[in-house]
DNA sequence: GTTATTGCAAAGGCTTTGCACACTT
DNA sequence: AAGTGTGCAAAGCCTTTGCAATAAC
């Protein structure tokens, strides 16, 4: 289990209230090894108290995200998957054929971070990315030269007081 | 406008009928300076021919996606938002605060997929990626310290057929 | 006590799907 | 002629929202 207690530090240094649901929802986000969807996630919360409902799961979460306390993120199986944030971040290659996803770490990232903001001076975010393609074992597996892997990436960011 | 007419070709070869709506769509698509939505799409392609129905602008453009032809990104409106694929592919900067997009090229983009696949053999597919952050106006901007952008960029991949 | 949060239930919005008919090849 | 592609209409699905009741501070 992650440092919850520090999480929970952090929610309410950010001036919000510690509800039992926000605490057993960050909890089950400790628990968990790796992202979910708010379905599973409630779910999982359910298993401690089964009177969450999936609506409090889904403001939570959005909560916590826009503190940057878990990344949501899109694996492509048509829904949000929630994480708690790594320091540093992880980030993950998706095939597109397979759906095999393997873990990247995040230093080619910070280093795209530095050099973009140096050169541009936007800050960029790389919290939890997606990164979509096509795994060697499927390249070698004879598709290498079919319409290769029929899909592209796309992304979402989230909902946000624009200022 | 594009190569309307190699597009289609492409099409062609790919062994898909070239409809009248097919083409109206193509061509819209092409007459786009940038991204649009499904929604947005179709109404433009109406202004060609009203009888264009919105499930026929999906489908096609998920087959388009498909194909290649076309990126689909979630810039964070809420919706896909499709786009000719460029040669080179050119990418966003997104501020999760002001909603600013700025375009970045693809060089960084094409260095990290030649690094990432020599040392892993997974082969990515940066078509048209969102890179959400703060702009240097908004960080400037006083919020500079507050709870920063409270967004979290999320990706979304496609459906696919999965072998 | 105040005010933020929650549960419940319903609505929302984008996208997908079934099916009979039309059109491309 | 054969079979893909389309229009129409309805459903799907994840997510959001309104509001009164509840609980944290």
């Amino acid at each position: 289990m992650r440092e919850l207690q520090a999480l929970m530090d952090r929610v309410r240094e950010y001036g919000w209230r510690i509800t039992r649901q926000r605490a057993i929802i960050l909890q089950t986000l400790c628990e968990l090894d790796r992202h979910a969807s708010a379905e599973e996630i409630h779910e999982r919360v359910a298993l401690h108290r089964r009177d969450v409902d999936l609506s409090t799961v889904y403001r939570t979460l959005e909560s916590l995200r826009d503190l940057h306390i878990i990344s949501q993120t899109d694996l492509g199986r048509g829904c949000a998957e929630f994480e708690i944030l790594d320091e540093p971040p992880h980030h993950h290659l998706i095939c597109t054929r397979c759906g095999s996803i393997h873990d990247l770490g995040h230093d080619r990232f910070e280093a795209m971070t530095v050099a973009i903001h140096q050169e541009t001076g936007f800050f960029p975010r790389f919290d939890h990315v997606p990164v979509f393609g096509v795994c060697s074992a499927c390249r070698q597996g004879g598709r290498a030269n079919s319409v290769e892997g029929t899909a592209v990436p796309r992304s979402v960011p989230n909902k946000e007081e624009q200022t």
